[in-house]
DNA sequence: GGCATAACATACAGTCTGTATGTAAGTCGA
DNA sequence: TCGACTTACATACAGACTGTATGTTATGCC
């Protein structure tokens, strides 16, 4: 009968805290950073108190890990929107590529996945953040362009790290100021190296 | 008359000082991490108090930037001592990067040049760093390598930056267990894949 | 020798994190 | 629907850390 507007369900009340609580931690880690932003910073702006923080989430540390995994889903998101499947494989990396810059433009979002995430989590753990999110796609579209020939064979697991972490890096420049046409160009010479031409190949590898 | 034993310049003094601190607190931040090594754990290490820290010091922070300093120098150190000049282009490149990846894999290193020193000091500070001692010779080696047509003509910073970067996450894969030999191969590719258009690199014409 | 200054050591204030404890609201079986 | 139990918080507290202010000792210099 009595219809509580106040009345809640135990989990609207949680999923409600939470979101706000990681709403406000998302706002305050991109401002600033995980180090420069307190819990008592972070539950006012939430508005509840230290108590639900500590509550809902272990540490401060794994509030910052619900704020990343949101971050990196909301980015690996607008690179799915930017590259449907039907492109062609080269195609799609690049629209993929252009997509990730595009993305990382959102102020704060560097910081935030690129120079706290790591630093904070552990490389260890944004790996698995990436490869769930953001790195999963672009893998794919390697491994696509490498069934059309388009990209030599190479270890997938490597190219895609290390062409991911070019990508990283280019975000950061472009959010410092520097060219984005200048690494577009190097990004695509890249890409486009990795072509399997009639190209002197690589000496063999005596890794120590 | 009296010839103190302990009587040292005070110049002597904030060496020895600096040095004592320097290393106390590189050997914490290596073996754990910026975050988690407090400033009375460095100077019980170093065997002085925290106001000599904060004498020499103008915080943690500054005392983080003067071991990345140091301890960037001393890789850039064994990159020169393993590429030297009279390698022909290519060759340089390579052996700079094996002896990178070297370097690297002294405990510690990773996370304190590539985790937590973007992080605590910010990219722009980093790349201040890298510009003085790691990346220069790369940068180096690649205007070298462009004038002996061994690779495009592309910016030279963002291109020295994107692989730079990539050698980075080279390291910290390896050093998290991944296949050393594959993140080697990528790179040859990645370095290989710049060579100028679909002719075959031309014969290296030495450089100048 | 004595003053100025550098090189520390000690003491203190403020802030933060994580935990322990207390309270109100929701859940659920009988 | 009533009471036991659990969840969702708020409040209070302990410990640690950072940076600064102040005091003390050693050195530089005239």
């Amino acid at each position: 009968m009595q219809q509580d507007f106040g009345r809640r369900s135990n989990r609207d009340r949680t999923e409600a805290t939470r979101a706000d609580l990681i709403a406000a931690a998302r706002k305050l880690f991109t401002e600033k950073s995980y180090a420069e932003t307190g819990t008592p910073e972070i539950v006012v702006a939430a508005g509840v108190t230290r108590g639900a923080l500590y509550h809902h989430f272990a540490d401060k540390q794994a509030l910052f890990a619900a704020v990343v995994e949101q971050e990196a889903q909301a980015v690996a998101d607008e690179i799915d929107r930017a590259s449907p499947p039907s492109l062609e494989a080269r195609d799609a990396l690049i629209a993929g590529s252009d997509a990730y810059l595009a993305a990382m433009r959102l102020p704060g979002r560097t910081r935030l996945l690129l120079l706290d995430g790591p630093a904070v989590l552990g490389r260890a753990a944004m790996d698995a953040v990436d490869n769930r999110h953001g790195n999963r796609s672009l893998r794919e579209g390697l491994v696509a362009a490498m069934r059309a020939n388009m990209v030599a064979r190479l270890p997938v697991d490597a190219l895609t790290a290390m062409l991911a972490s070019a990508f990283d890096r280019a975000a950061l420049a472009i959010e410092a100021g520097a060219s984005a046409e200048d690494y577009r160009a190097v990004l695509m010479a890249l890409i486009d190296g990795l072509s399997p031409a009639p190209r002197q190949a690589a000496r063999p590898a005596r890794t120590r």
